[in-house]
DNA sequence: CATGAATGAGAGTTCATTCAT
DNA sequence: GATGAATGAACTCTCATTCAT
């Protein structure tokens, strides 16, 4: 049995495990595996949806029989939260990277701070636009008071990584000036207002009153960009 | 066998049926056994999610055999879209109901306006606050290209009445001098961080920042204020 | 309730009913009523078949509520069996009514007969060639040991009825010199060759081989009119 | 998982599996329970005809939860196939093996394939006969115009099947001299006989008529061997 | 480590039939 | 005579999970 934590290379080892070669070479085969498992999980997710995920596909994906992928996960909703893991930190890379398109007015500082403020929301938005499945797994694994079958640790770790996603956000807010409860704030409105956008895009409800999810995101970065222009 | 569709006292009846004493009793009663159900339906909603709301723990709950309920209803979704048709009217009047809280500068006309508008937008967000099943319910149903098990009139008509529930929204938009077309996507956006504020709220992201969804709505809809206070 | 057996005008009444002008009238609009019925399940056998003939089906077809059946048929099988009761009649009509085709040498009394032989053979071939679904009902209701959920005596009406349909080619046999025993024989004969015709020919069996059950079937009377054309 | 195709030991494996002793095992052993699944559908389907041979009834007389049935058959009808499948083995086993009763007159070569011929056609008469359940398998499965619930590759396996099992009456009508053409129109000639015969006799209507299925088939088959006494 | 048979529960749905009204 | 609500039992099938091997 494995059974480590939402499954990545770069997470802490939760106990100093024995080392020496052979332990260590049984690791990597191992973590290949998780790996193997939770690409079969993704493109089930992707293309039959939380419904058609069922154990039993993934396994099939996966080149196991169903009572195998027990060896790595201690249930389905373990492997739904290490894709959840995974899905996270994908994310987190792409905030982490976005840049402004046009650095074109580099003289204006502020100007500056703005454009990437903008481009790092925008790379939020975009990658649960264009992974509308990953949106889905997350408000799966948190729908209630308390989620779905996970650890308070694994849960704990996941809103970790949510909100170290929203940091780079939160740190822009900052260097313009706000303090850190406002900049707080004002992330989690970022955070709603997109979030909110992809549920009614996702669903159709944008589509039937003939708008543009993309185009609304825009409209409300220009309106929150113009009252972060002047100093605080 | 009844049958209706999504249950409403409002609806149009399809046919005139014949009329007279015993007719309207039946019907009356029919009514009620049709609520009865709803009324199960939606206490094993809240109870226990989407998930456990099965055909079996309805009937069970509206002291019905499984196949009692094929008597009222075509099949599970269809209880499911009566419960949001219903849903949506409770919102709708709601919403229309909403009166501004302090009605002191009556003398600015725009102002008025302005607080009319707030009170529609609160009135709605408070509605899914106060119900946080009802949202998740609109969301399972509409939740893909095709509705689940939905017939094309029933989501049409589902979808009208969602737009019914934001036009007073949308009017006080347009009597605040916004064309149609900006009326549309200033209401679009307002649902929009609505529905977002109210997602995260639900599943305890909003509490996880330390933030506080009323707080949060209130901002927005200052912001907007601010926005709309000058004639455009 | 009415109740009488398999429904026909031509039923002899199975209790001397109280008579009267107004019982008559009654009994007139019963046997209507029941026609109607029969009509409603002959057309839901005929586009679904057996298994989509249910009473449900059968009532709505009819204008009636399921239970109202049971006013006049005690259970489901003996709607199946008033109907199959009716679909012997309608092939004992066919025939008796069948002449042979040419009538041109009249001249040799063994040739007619033999020509009459084969004209009613035929008949009964075509008869069930063009409606599967009267043969599929004859053998649901007689698939076993005892017959399905009919009463003895129902049982041996219908009996009666299949005799009296084949009595005709058995008669043309008689009058070609056959002793009782060989015509009996005989006819056997004829009627297992033709449902064994049908039977390949309805479930494709016939069509696998490349033939061709009408083709078949002359094929077989063609022998059997060599067979008889000289005097025994 | 299992899930061979229609059961059978001469089937050709679908795939070179890895050999091996205990791989072996495994598959006796598997092969053994598809077996107790289907003596248990046999029986449930003998005792109780084929609307009582639920899944749950077969699962029960095997001594399993009806789940459990599924790792070895995909569905219901895929049992029933599986069923007639291995019928229409035993029945081609028992054609094959059919030989001649005195085979006295051996001095004949033209007598001794007609006695051949009379053994064969015997033989798949009185293996229904004895079996009755068995036929009313295969019209079970084959009653439309497309099969019930059968994959294509199934259905035309089972046909194949039921051809082979009439080529050693074809052939012999060939060494008699009828071309290819004559002697599928007579075996399927004889096929139709025999099934009409048999249908009759299942369902009583041969005893009603003071008859003995065998003696009817003789008949025929006297008849047929008379026809065929002399060269073509 | 992996198998895969098996469980046990449950899903939605359909049905003939009954019976108070 | 007719309604139609309701029963109760049955249906096929799917699922996460367990565990002896």
């Amino acid at each position: 049995m494995v059974k480590s934590t939402a499954g990545s290379p770069d997470d802490a080892p939760a106990q100093a495990a024995p080392s020496g070669p052979r332990v260590l070479r049984e690791a990597v085969i191992n973590e290949a595996r998780r790996t193997l498992i939770l690409d079969a999980a993704r493109s089930a997710f992707l293309e039959l949806g939380l419904d058609g995920a069922s154990l039993r596909e993934i396994a099939k994906r996966a080149g196991y029989t169903p009572g195998a992928l027990y060896s790595y996960f201690g249930s389905r909703e373990e492997i739904y939260a290490a894709l959840l893991g995974e899905s996270l930190l994908r994310l987190q890379r792409r905030v982490d990277d976005a840049t402004p398109a046009n650095s074109a007015s580099a003289t204006d500082e502020r100007a500056v701070l703005i454009a990437l403020l903008r481009a790092r929301a925008k790379a939020f938005f975009d990658f649960y636009r264009e992974h509308p499945q990953d949106m889905d797994l997350g408000f799966y694994l948190f729908n209630g008071a308390r989620p779905r079958g996970l650890t308070p640790e694994l849960n704990q770790r996941l809103n970790g990584r949510l909100q170290a996603t929203l940091q780079p956000i939160q740190d822009v807010l900052v260097r313009l000036g706000l303090n850190e409860a406002e900049a707080v704030i004002e992330t989690t409105a970022i955070f709603a207002h997109t979030v909110g956008l992809l549920m009614l895009n996702n669903t159709g409800r944008i589509r039937l009153f003939g708008q543009n999810a993309q185009a609304l995101m825009a409209r409300y970065l220009d309106a929150l960009s113009a009252r972060l222009a002047s100093p605080v």
